[in-house]
DNA sequence: CGGGATCCGAGAGGATACTG
DNA sequence: CAGTATCCTCTCGGATCCCG
C-alpha cells in the first residue's frame, strides 16, 4: 500500500530504518498507547497518570519518565514544570498529539468492541491445534 | 476515558492485565503493524510478504512466522497451506482483520502525513537540551 | 519454500535508593 | 512530588542449522 510503498525505494532494503517507522513505534510503543489515550481525557500530574495507566497495565516511574519524554520529543506530548516546592509537572496533548491520539483511540475502541470475537477465534484455534 | 475506564473497575491494579491489553499489545506490535497495513493490499505469500515488510524494516523469518502466527490465533489472519511441493502458503486477512488493519492504517497514514512535523519537534527539543 | 529448534546478545523493563 | 541512577532480570529478536 502507499504508506510502505512510498518510503520503499529511498531504502536499499538493508538494515536502515525510516523514520517513518521510528515514531510508529513511539506511538504504539507499550506505554505510548496507554499515555496518548489517557491524556485525550484531559492533562494528568505524572502519579496521577501513573495510576490512571496502571488501571490497564502497572507501569515502573522509570518506563513512564522515558515514554513521556520520548512523546515530548516528538512533539505530542506538552510539558509543563512549574518551580514550587514540592514538584508539580503537568502533561498535556500537543495538537499535534491529540491527532495521533485519536487514531490511537480508534484501534482501542476496536479492540474493546471485538474482544469477544477475537477470544473465541482463539479457542477455535487452540481447540483446532490439540486435537492434532 | 472510557476504554480504560471501563476495565478499571474489574483489576485490583496489581500485576494482572486485562485481555484488551493484549489483543492490543498483538496489533501494535512491532512486526504486527507493518503485517496488517501489507496484508491489506492483497494475501501475500510468506516470503513474498518477508520481502514487502522488509522494505521497511527488515524482519527475520523466525518473527515474521511468529508474528503471523499470533495473529492468526487472534483470528485477524487466515493461513491458507496448499500441500504441493514446494509448499506454498497464502495469508489474508479475515474480516475481523480487516478491520483492525483499517484501524492500523489509520495510525500509519497520520505518521506519515505529520512526519515532518514530528522532527522539527526532535529539532527544537534537543537543541533547547543542548543550550543547557 | 515455509517453517521449527536452538543458541545467543542486546535492550526492555522492574525494584530500589537517592535527590531537588 | 517528580524524577534520576544503578543494578538486575527476562524477553525480544536475530543468526544459524535443520527438516518435509
Amino acid at each position: 500500500m502507499a504508506v510502505s510503498s512510498e518510503v520503499a525505494g529511498k531504502y536499499t532494503g538493508g538494515e536502515t530504518m525510516c523514520p517513518y517507522r521510528l515514531i510508529l513505534e513511539h506511538v504504539t510503543s507499550r506505554w505510548g498507547v496507554l499515555v496518548l489515550i489517557e491524556l485525550l481525557d484531559r492533562p494528568y500530574r505524572f502519579s496521577e497518570l501513573r495510576r490512571a495507566v496502571g488501571q490497564v497495565k502497572p507501569v515502573s516511574e522509570k518506563m513512564l519518565a522515558q515514554t513521556l519524554q520520548t512523546l515530548e520529543r516528538d512533539g505530542l506530548v506538552h510539558r509543563d514544570a512549574q518551580p514550587v516546592i514540592p514538584p508539580r509537572v503537568d502533561y498535556s496533548l500537543t495538537d499535534l498529539g491529540r491527532e495521533a491520539a485519536e487514531q490511537v483511540r480508534g484501534l482501542a475502541l476496536w479492540t474493546e468492541a471485538r474482544m469477544g470475537e477475537v477470544e473465541k477465534a482463539r479457542e477455535v484455534y487452540d481447540a483446532r491445534k490439540r486435537a492434532l
